[in-house]
DNA sequence: TGTTATAGATACCGATCGGTATCTGAATGG
DNA sequence: CCATTCAGATACCGATCGGTATCTATAACA
């Protein structure tokens, strides 16, 4: 008998008080009693509404992933050059402009190194994540070169992979070293890389 | 009464069999029963040579971060100009040159996101440990300029800053893909930065 | 108003958690 | 040859883990 969540809105409720939770602490470091202290809730409205503790790491990722989506697209959409949309990466992510991307860090990035070693679904979840991310660079690239912004022969994929390397770098830097300077110089070097490949 | 363990050598052997441990699964994620299992001594074993958890976990974070820089001083002392020693962290992580460096990925990283909102202690030892490669890097490039290899007015912390970034970037995006040519890319993209500051 | 369905609360499960107190057995020294 | 020392083994602690079975209270419907 397949699985039924019993009131999907309480089963949203669940997910949205504690992605955060997730976020901040891990798989392993968030317990069932974590969960119940931050809804206000019982194990039995949670284990009516999850299969188990992996089904809820799961939607939390998905739920904190999409909400850092929805932020970066909505300013993408802003954009209209290539080369402006590019530039939107090197943007977002500046503590100084205070976007309100939920607390935590990148999910992506620590949803991503825990797992890495101990956990191959959500490791997988992430990967596909980040690989999506990268191909959504590389098209960026790829359309501003043809549409004459970008240098023709700019190497799309190490382009591309290196903004993202910078921009979870300056992340994980900011987040370990409590300085915000650390992201805004590695994303200062974002910038830098997009003024090298713009015609 | 302060804590003394009853073997040094115990304490070591417990250190340089569990380190590995510790460095893939993460504090919360690693039990004292895998520390037994792995090292095939019992309880009373660990908990007479560490205080408890943390101490071995701290230990252990050492012990990772000393065989890394252990690696990169041996390649740091072959090169004689401060480009090539600085280019020697475009290249010790590139997965084809084959290092032995301890598995489960960099320990600053796997500590220093779990720890960001868990462990402070954790925390500021990763933070350290970043701080001083940040200034060991920054120190490369100043050097490097008062010789006449690089560009005069280079700005050397966010060249620090960004091959770090890169580097870090490089091995979260390896280790949550498991391709080894994300972090090849982004080490290109190190190795161009040094070309671009070079005179 | 009495019945039924159901979402969430309660109570409980065995396993494992980190940690401690005590024991044992093999060296060491007199 | 016996007493002492001490590193490591054993046995146990209360707390918490993830998970489940059962109960209860409410609301909709007949």
């Amino acid at each position: 008998m397949p699985f039924e969540p019993k009131s999907s809105q309480t089963r949203q409720w669940i997910i949205e008080t504690t992605a955060e939770l997730f976020n901040k602490k891990g798989y392993a470091g968030t317990s069932i009693s974590d969960l119940t202290t931050a809804t206000g809730m019982t194990k039995g409205a949670i284990y009516g509404n999850f299969e188990n503790k992996e089904d809820i790491a799961i939607a939390a990722f998905e739920y904190n992933l999409q909400a850092r989506i929805n932020i970066i697209r909505q300013e993408l959409e802003k954009a209209t050059s290539y080369r402006d949309k590019l530039l939107v990466y090197a943007n977002v992510f500046r503590p100084s402009r205070k976007f309100p991307f939920p607390g935590g860090g990148c999910p992506m990035q620590n949803t991503g190194i825990e797992a890495d070693d101990t956990h191959e679904l959500l490791r997988e979840k992430a990967a596909q994540a980040l690989e999506q991310w990268r191909r959504m660079l590389e098209n960026l690239v790829n359309k501003g070169i043809a549409a004459g912004e970008f240098r023709p022969g700019t190497p799309a994929r190490r382009i591309a992979t290196s903004i993202i390397a910078l921009a979870e770098g300056g992340i994980l830097l900011q987040g370990v070293s409590r300085k915000a300077k650390d992201l805004e110089l590695a994303l200062d070097t974002v910038e830098e890389i997009i003024n090298g490949i713009s015609v």
